[in-house]
Formats: C-alpha cells, sequence, structure tokens
DNA sequence: ATGAAAGCGCTAACAT
DNA sequence: ATGTTAGCGCTTTCAT
C-alpha cells in the first residue's frame, strides 16, 4: 500500500536503536553526591543555591545529556505551555496567515501550538476540542467549523474565538467588521456602475457569511438598489461551488453583471468561469471577494477584495487568550471587532 | 498597542472565572467508595472488574465530567501520543497540503500533531527541536531549514526526515526524486523547441534544490545542450527572487528563452515578470516550475510543472514515524524516494 | 545552602 | 473482582 509510486524502498539498516536512555535530575544529583533538589533549584535558577554548585550542576547537565522533562513539570505546575488551535483547513490559504500569526506569538514566550485541521466537520471539531483537553493545553484559539448550532464552548479552558459570535460561554471573541466589508464591497460595485450585484456566499451556516450578507443588504438598500432573491445563493467555501453557481445564475434570464462573493476562494471560481466563456472582468462584469487570501494580488489574479488583517487576529488572537490564562479569576471577556479594508484591484472598473 | 485598527474593544464582563475544578479518578472513586485503581481499570476497558462496577463508573465520570488526564498518563506510559511537525513556513503553500496529510493520519490514530514553523531559521529549528523533546513527543516530521551544515539529527527521539538527506542519524527520509524531475522539467522545455534554458533556483543551501539542479545539467547534456553559467542563479523561495532575478537575466546580451524554476513560487515571480513586461508566454518564453502547489493550475496561471504528492508525503512520513516509534528497538532505516511527475500546462509550448 | 518528604494524576505490579 | 503500593520526573513546602 506504501508502494504506489514509491520509486525505491531501501537501504535497510538493522538493529538502528533509538536510544531512550532519559537523563533525570535524580541521575545527576546522584552524580554529583546532592540531593535533586538543589539539582531541580540550581536548573531553574531559584535562589538558596551556592554559586559554585549552580556552576557544577549545570555543568554535569549539558555533559550528562538533560533534558528537562515538560510533562512531569506540567503535571506540578497545573500549565503545559500549549495552547491548542483549532480550524478548518489549512488548506484553505485564508488560514495559515492567521496559525502563523498565532504561533509566531506563541513561540516569542516559549508556547507550543498544537495545530487542528476540523475539515469544516462539528464532530472533528467536537473530538479535538476533547483530546485538546486531556492534553490539558492551557489555551485554545478556535475558529468554529459552522454556526448553525450555537457553539456553547463552556469547557474547562480559556478559549477566545475567531469569526464567531460566543453563545453561552463568554468567551472572548475578536473578528473583522464583516458587515461593514460586505457593505464597501457592495458599494463599491454600485460605485463602479454595476446594476445588477449578485451575492454568493458559502455555508450558509457561516456567521461571518451571514454579516457579510446584511452588509451586502444594507449597501444596495442604501443606494436604492432593489434585493433580489434569484441572484442570491449560497453553497460552500470552495472554488468549485463558486464556478457551478455563478454559472447558473449566468443563465437566468436576468443575469446579474456583477458580483459579490464570499470570500477569495469563492471568487476565484466566479473568474475562472468568466474566463472559460470569454466574459470580460471588469468590462462587462465585476466581482469582488473577501480575506484578500495570498493569491488575490496575483499579477494575473488581481481580485478586488476586502482585506482583513490575517496575521494580525492571530497575534491578537493569542494574545488576548494569554491574558485569559494569566488571570483566570477575574478575567475580562472581550468583544474585538477589527476594520476591515477594500482594495480595489483590476476584477471591478474602479471609478 | 493592541488598538491599532481596533473598532470595539467593549462589552467588558468582569469576574468571569474559569472553573479549573478538575475532577480525577480520585474523585470518583470516593464519590462510589471504591478504589481508584479500580476506577482506572474501569474507564480503560481493563479485566478484572465487573460489568456493573464497570457501568457505575462511567455513569459517574460522565456525571461528573471527568476529562482524563493526558499528562499524568504520558508521565507513567512514556509516550504522549503527540508528534512535533517541522517546517519552515505554513504560509508557502507547498507546506499545507503536507501538514494535512500528516494531521489526517495523525488524527486517525489518536496522535496530535505540534506544528512549527522555522521560517527558513536553522536557529529556529534547533529550539523548536528542544522545545519538542522536552514535550517529550513519540517523534518528529522534519522538512530541514537548510542542508548547508550537514544536519545531524540524532536526538533521542524518532524522527523522519522530509527532503533531506539525513547526516549521521541514520533517520529514514523520504522525498521525491529530484533529480529526475529537474531531468523531466528541463527535457520537456527542450523538446518544447526553447533553445536557451536558465535554471532559477532558489537557496543555493538547499539539498532538493540541488537535486533539481542535477537534474537539469544532465538533460542539458544529453541533448547537447551547453550548460552556461551565466544563465543559472540562486536567490530564495520567494516569489520576488523568481522576479528580480529573471529580470537581471534578460538583460543580458544572450538572454533565455525558457527557465526551469527551482519551484513554483518562484515560477510565479518569472511569470509575473513577463507580463509586466509583455513577454508572450509560452509563444517566446518558456517556464516550468516545481511542487505543483495549489495556484499553479488556477486557470488564470496554468503552469507547467513537475508535481510531487505532497499529501501523500505527508500520510508516508507519518506511517513511516510511527512504525519507528513501535519499533524502537530494532529498527529499519528507509529511505524513500517518490517519482515526480510532469503536467503540461500553458506556460510550456507542448510537443 | 541543602535535604527530606509529599504530592501532581495516573498506571502497573503485587497482593488479597 | 477489588484494593494497596510504588513510582513516573518534577516542584514545593517544611525542616535543618
Amino acid at each position: 500500500m506504501y508502494l504506489k509510486n514509491v520509486k525505491t524502498f531501501a537501504i535497510i539498516i538493522e538493529k538502528e536503536n533509538w536510544g531512550m536512555i532519559m537523563v533525570t535530575i535524580k541521575d545527576i544529583a546522584k552524580k554529583l553526591g546532592i540531593s535533586y533538589t538543589t539539582v531541580s533549584r540550581a536548573l531553574n535558577g531559584k535562589p538558596g543555591v551556592s554559586q559554585e554548585t549552580v556552576e557544577k550542576v549545570l555543568k554535569e547537565a549539558r555533559k550528562m545529556g538533560y533534558q528537562p522533562n515538560a510533562i512531569a513539570r506540567g503535571l506540578v505546575k497545573k500549565y503545559t505551555n500549549t495552547i491548542g488551535l483549532v480550524i478548518a483547513d489549512i488548506t484553505n490559504p485564508y488560514y495559515p496567515s492567521i496559525a502563523r500569526g498565532v504561533e509566531d506569538a506563541a513561540r516569542k514566550i516559549g508556547y507550543n501550538v498544537f495545530l487542528c485541521n476540523t475539515n469544516y466537520n462539528k464532530e472533528n471539531e467536537q473530538s479535538y476540542l476533547k483530546t485538546l483537553q486531556e492534553q490539558r493545553v492551557d489555551g485554545i484559539i478556535i475558529n468554529p467549523a459552522k454556526d448553525d448550532s450555537p457553539n456553547v464552548y463552556d469547557l474547562q479552558t480559556p478559549m477566545v474565538l475567531i469569526n464567531s459570535p460566543s453563545y453561552g460561554g463568554n468567551n472572548s471573541t475578536i473578528e473583522v467588521d464583516n458587515k461593514r466589508g460586505g457593505f464597501l464591497a457592495t458599494e463599491h460595485l454600485i460605485k463602479s456602475g454595476y446594476k445588477r450585484i449578485a451575492f454568493i456566499g458559502g455555508d450558509i451556516a457561516s456567521y461571518s457569511n451571514g454579516r457579510r450578507f446584511e452588509g451586502y443588504k444594507e449597501a444596495l438598500k442604501e443606494y436604492n438598489y432593489p434585493v433580489d432573491e434569484s441572484i442570491i445563493a449560497y453553497g460552500s467555501f470552495k472554488t468549485k461551488s463558486g464556478y457551478a453557481i455563478i454559472e447558473r445564475l449566468l443563465k437566468l434570464e436576468n443575469p446579474p453583471d456583477a458580483v459579490f462573493a464570499g470570500n477569495d476562494v469563492i471568487a476565484l471560481g466566479i473568474l475562472h468561469y468568466a474566463q472559460d466563456k470569454g466574459i470580460k472582468v471588469p468590462e462587462d462584469f465585476g466581482v469582488v471577494g473577501f480575506d484578500n487570501v495570498g493569491f488575490s494580488e496575483l499579477p494575473q489574479i488581481q481580485l478586488t477584495t476586502i482585506d482583513q488583517p490575517k496575521y494580525y487576529i492571530g497575534k491578537l488572537a493569542f494574545e488576548i487568550l494569554m491574558e485569559e490564562i494569566r488571570n483566570k479569576e477575574e478575567r475580562f471577556v472581550k468583544k474585538i471587532v477589527l476594520e476591515p479594508e477594500l482594495v480595489i484591484r483590476k476584477t471591478t472598473r474602479g471609478k
């Protein structure tokens, strides 16, 4: 089963073993003829050990290749210096940026992060949450898979939610102002002279998508455009979905001449269809996405979109989480909303 | 400092606390008036407990909201059900695919994965390796940051290397046949009728890049093309680097009419430059990349490239790692080489 | 300045 | 079938 596509499966060396002879503080205490309490103190720079002893211990520790056991420490100290990051799919370019933000911030203070991909699946999410708690992570950052059933996250563990309202659990949240973003996107389309603007969303159960849709409707109203159900559609957050839906909408007797897509990935599918059919973008057809994901700025794509500070969101989420971890009793629940920004590129006429 | 771009920073609820009253097997034993060993046995489905007791325990555990403590278990059982995944940058689309492969495979057997981004930095890598060992991960999968100084990874921990030879440490490795890939790419360019084929690599210290270059040279020789140093260049694995280098090469008095790029990200920069300058691809200029990253197949890009089974590599790396973890004494070091595949798209004339 | 002892939550002998 | 004990590697009182 391995062997599919395997060219070489060779060079087998026998009996190479891993040496699992981990040295402990007891070992180095014995070697030095002192108590292991002293070793512990020396290793941790605690007061009450003579300079001389400290040096002896440090030297011996290095010599013996001592590696502190974070597991044992965690057992007594009640924290693990680890957090969990639960996202839908690291393969969607939106998430890696957030993940980097979280991880860079974490690393700076010696924290580790467990990466968990739910693959947009609620059961996977629950399962991961359970595991993370068993691993006694100090906190969790989560971008919920869906928001159809209320996300009641009242775990024993500090938690901050990204792009999701907090139901019941009183968790801190951080999100971009999705409604405002939706408004900006739609308004831009209107001001660019497009007349029939469709909305093509992803999962209808997505909170952020819903907010973007509200912004869309608000803009239409403000500019006296009708809200036409026939050119409003939901699918999934996939390129294929965008492609399939725009194909359908464009066959309507009264087709749209522009679309605000639920995110960049969907917008990409729309662009793909336009290209396949030789539809001129932005002259005859306008599209704006959401997220300002990496590929959106490619010269070949140049997608007009709504930017959100992804890396910063990850960083901020971690910082807030740390605050909550540090002040477990007497914490302050925060609801943070960041400003989105319209990025005009080549898939709309501009003004 | 938080406040940049922050719209709302509000809704503050005071004194919401995390209830850190974790229930242990002792608690449920006390409640039930039995020994905690019995509880442990019941919870783990071990023999020697009456059906009746098992049910009582399970019920009470659920009722009290018991969460097993994986830390404590790890301390006695000597394994943590956790591995580390060390890569350069999750933001480079090549890695998420691998990460998914690893994580999906891990999840299937209840393993967690620590994600570590070295950001192409050797010091970060060392630091992460240290931390991972302290956390007593059961194993490590690593795609080394660089290969200039030999990667001597003889840790106490089982380890498999991706895209890197193993120096000294006798670790199993898994890689695509980079040389063959380089050959295929270059040969394709030759057969497509391009006459002066440049090579634009990433980090000169990269092992995989070096192999690709060897394949490039081999193909040139086989078809009696000269190997011309003036159109061979290295930079970094970034789009910008590709852009800058091709700009320079194209100003040569004898410029190339095609290029084999060290990876797709670099190729993208080259394409970018061609577009900026109105150079016709593939008619007047051919480019092939390496990796077949997600964006390469976008209709707007359609990059000819060398595919490698990224997800599968991740999956395989995990499976091999698990084998090594399970057979620590008497392990078999494996060197696996996978077959790359030429994917012809629109940035070369084809045959 | 150093050591002895207890204990974190659990599993695994070793009884009974 | 159940309980007792020891111990994983460490930190933290409490002595000395």
